[in-house]
DNA sequence: CTAGGGTTAG
């Protein structure tokens, strides 16, 4: 009998314990472990006789016929004036009932019966009914019809009433009700720990600004419930979430909070820290970046190696060399450890710098622990170096790195052979490219799509596309499928050839093969076809990319109004312009040079000026390319003198310096209109302003002296040619060729040529 | 750490 009794007790207290609605956790709510470390005190325990008093009372709420025999000794055992009498003893009574149902009828009894009616008691009683109403089945509509009953007899909330309806109505995403309670606690009851559910439960509702409100609250001077570490847990991790579905918060708010809690000794911890420290970075805040940083190293925060290298990594971006040194030397100073991160975010910058050499002595420096720390280099950074080498033009220097990352017991990676084979690709050296690649191949380190990429770009570029498009092919074949790059960059070399038909082959077999075309793709398309003059395929195009959801851009547009200004169909263009505007896209100087070249050409000069002062009234200036289509319109409708005007005046005014493409378009027109006498005196005009002539200059010059038979001028700028190492090309050759020989003046043609030959090995 | 693509005008 005692033994049975002392383990029921035992049994009992085990169960109190596991009622405690603190210690109940739901499997949602991550953070309620955290907020469990402060949970709201617990309740003294009971004096030893109020103990047996409590099991009678409930041993007899609970006999099935209570009704009569038991409410006699009920109400002895509970209301005599001998019964002792503690605040929570109703409470400890209803929490051993066995349903809240029970709990509500004893709590019934309690307010009819009680000589007293003492607020704070029901209240507490209260209490345990909803306790044992949050673990029993469908327990969310249980609370919620127990708080409506609760404000129905006026009980008010206890502490932990009010945290555990704040749960029940959060996953019930009741907002209003939450806020109805968080209001309606007496605030003399509220402390930090309640705040903290109700600023998680409004959070993760995504009522980020009502959160805000209780944040700030906790946040003044004195307040009643100041924020503690899961204060600020809660807070952070809510701001640094990626997206919002009401709202987002800004940098300068984030900031503000967190100077606001180190106010009060409050601190993100080191991953919030780098994640601030990253989002910041990214949004092009260096600066309040190192702020932060500064603050917390200043306030004695700990700081962690991956939030300086945070701050590096922006630092890096922003080329800020001078706080790279100074943060690392911090660093040091501080005792926070570089690691191999740290020094791969020094080496990168120093590549993108194209301080190639620096980097590499940098590596070896590292190597060697003269860094302060001695670390061994990754495959990471010796990829970086490497790629670093290659971009600068040295890919052979980068082939003898990855033998000495193999000896230093690093495996080159796809990335290593991607960035070699690029640089081999650049140099034009494709057939090592093609090397690289069987070696990978060879090594089973496996290519991806950079690596087809690179290759089909490299021979596309190198005027290699039927190789390209073999090598694509055979990938495919392959299972290496290529993506939207892939074929953009095959369109666009079958474009920049003219050959639109096997452009629009390749485009009609990525949609067959399921590849999704993004809008470069398209873009690209409606620029070759332009460019082609097929307008009405470019059309097409068009209309398919609005079915694909997407628009065009300005550069688009631009391409569309010059390919139909191009065709004459100036009605098209104007179409062009009216849906660029009705879609909010706003014209470009592009845009307005296109249309002042066209109708210049035409001869509509007046409306070549009306646009053109649209133009300006739009806020674009005009540049030398607007003043070069005018120029080359009047010089085309055979009004050289206007074009003249327009020279001189962009000459005296300070603006816009006239550049070798207007003197080009002044010295041909000249020549053609037997003025070489202008022509020249423009070409010495473009001496003393420092205007380099180029082989269209030459060109159109040697042209005009051949028909007047200039030979000594022409000499002189045969001569001038050779210092400039301006190189002839074909038209120069046959101009010459033809005239010299004509003339008997073949010997001056050798050493023109030869003088290339010379400067050539020389230089 | 690697490619990334369409840039239109005289």
């Amino acid at each position: 009998m005692n033994r049975s009794l002392s383990s029921s007790k035992q049994s009992q207290l085990l169960l109190l314990r596991l009622l405690e609605p603190q210690t109940s956790t739901v499997p949602s709510y991550s953070l309620l472990r955290h907020l469990c470390t402060e949970p709201n005190p617990p309740p003294p325990p009971p004096p030893q006789d109020e103990d047996s008093l409590i099991t009678k009372a409930v041993q007899l709420l609970q006999a099935p016929e209570n009704e009569n025999s038991g409410s006699t000794q009920l109400r002895q055992l509970l209301f005599s004036s001998s019964s002792p009498s503690s605040p929570g003893l109703f409470r400890q009574i209803a929490r051993r009932l066995n349903s809240s149902s029970q709990a509500l009828k004893f709590f019934d009894y309690i307010q009819s019966n009680a000589p007293s009616q003492d607020l704070h008691s029901l209240s507490s009683t209260f209490q345990a009914i909803f306790e044992l109403a949050s673990r029993e089945p469908n327990s969310q509509e249980k609370l919620l019809e127990l708080y409506r009953t609760s404000k129905e007899r006026n009980v008010p909330l206890t502490i932990n009433g009010a945290t555990l309806l704040v749960r029940c109505l959060g996953r019930a995403r009741m907002v209003d009700e939450v806020l109805g309670v968080a209001n309606e606690l007496d605030s003399s009851l509220k402390n930090t720990h309640f705040c903290n559910v109700v600023i998680d439960v409004l959070f993760r509702l995504g009522y980020a600004d009502y959160a805000h409100n209780v944040v700030d609250e906790m946040l003044q001077p004195n307040a009643e419930c100041p924020p503690n570490d899961i204060t600020g847990d809660i807070v952070f991790a809510a701001l640094l979430r990626r997206e919002w579905p009401r709202r987002t918060f800004n940098d300068e708010e984030i900031v503000g909070l967190v100077s606001k809690f180190g106010e009060c000794g409050v601190f993100l911890d080191s991953p919030k820290l780098t994640q601030l420290i990253t989002k910041l970075c990214r949004n092009r805040n260096t600066n309040r970046a190192w702020d932060v940083l500064h603050h917390v190293m200043k306030s004695g925060g700990a700081v962690e190696t991956a939030s300086c290298n945070a701050l590096l990594t922006g630092l890096a971006r922003d080329e800020d060399f001078e706080r790279m040194n100074k943060l690392t030397t911090e660093m040091i100073q501080m005792d926070i450890q570089p690691n191999v991160v740290t020094f791969g975010i020094l080496i990168n910058r120093m590549c993108k710098s194209r301080r190639v050499d620096e980097a590499l002595e940098f590596l070896e420096k590292m190597k060697g622990g003269s860094e302060g720390v001695s670390v061994e280099p990754d495959v990471i950074m010796y990829n970086t170096l490497i790629d670093g080498l290659c971009k600068v033009g040295r890919q052979e220097e980068g082939l003898s790195l990855m033998d000495q990352m193999r000896l230093n017991k690093c495996v080159p990676n796809t990335v290593t052979y991607n960035c070699l084979i690029d640089g081999f690709c650049k140099a034009g050296e494709i057939e090592r490219a093609h090397e690289l690649f069987d070696q990978m191949n060879k090594e089973r380190v496996f290519p991806n799509s950079i690596t087809l990429n690179t290759l089909v770009d490299g021979m596309c570029r190198h005027g290699r596309i039927n190789s390209a498009v073999e090598f694509f092919n055979d990938m495919q074949s392959n299972g290496l499928k290529g993506n939207a790059v892939t074929y953009t960059t095959v369109i666009k070399a079958f474009c920049n050839v003219n050959n639109i038909d096997k452009a629009m082959e390749f485009f009609n077999q990525m949609l067959k093969v399921g590849c999704t075309p993004d809008a470069i793709v398209y873009y690209t398309l409606i620029s070759g076809l332009s460019l082609a003059g097929r307008m009405d395929d470019a059309s097409c195009v068009v209309s398919k990319l609005k079915e694909a959801g997407f628009c065009l851009d300005t550069v688009s547009y631009n391409n569309l109004v010059s390919g139909f200004c191009k065709k004459n169909k100036l009605d098209r263009a104007y179409e062009m312009l009216k849906e660029m505007e009705q879609a909010g896209v706003k014209p470009d100087s592009f845009t307005y040079n296109i249309l002042i070249s066209y109708l210049s050409k035409t001869g509509n000069f007046k409306i070549a000026h009306t646009v053109m002062r649209k133009m300006v009234k739009e806020g674009i200036v005009p540049t030398v390319v607007t003043y070069g289509a005018l120029i080359h319109a009047y010089c085309l409708n055979n009004k050289i003198d206007k074009a003249m005007k327009i020279f001189r005046d962009l000459s005296s005014a300070s603006e816009v310096a006239p550049n070798t493409v207007i003197y080009n378009i002044l010295i041909d027109s000249l020549c053609k209109n037997n003025d070489v006498e202008l022509a020249l005196s423009l070409m010495h005009d473009m001496k003393c302003k420092g205007v380099r002539p180029n082989i269209t200059t030459y060109n159109a010059m040697f042209k005009g002296l051949r028909d007047k038979n200039l030979l000594e001028k022409a000499f002189e700028l045969m001569d001038r040619m050779v210092e400039q190492a301006c190189n002839p090309d074909y038209i120069t050759m046959e101009v010459l060729t033809e005239w010299l020989s004509a003339v008997g003046e073949t010997g001056k043609l050798k050493n023109f040529v030869e003088g290339y030959e010379v400067s050539a090995s020389s230089g």
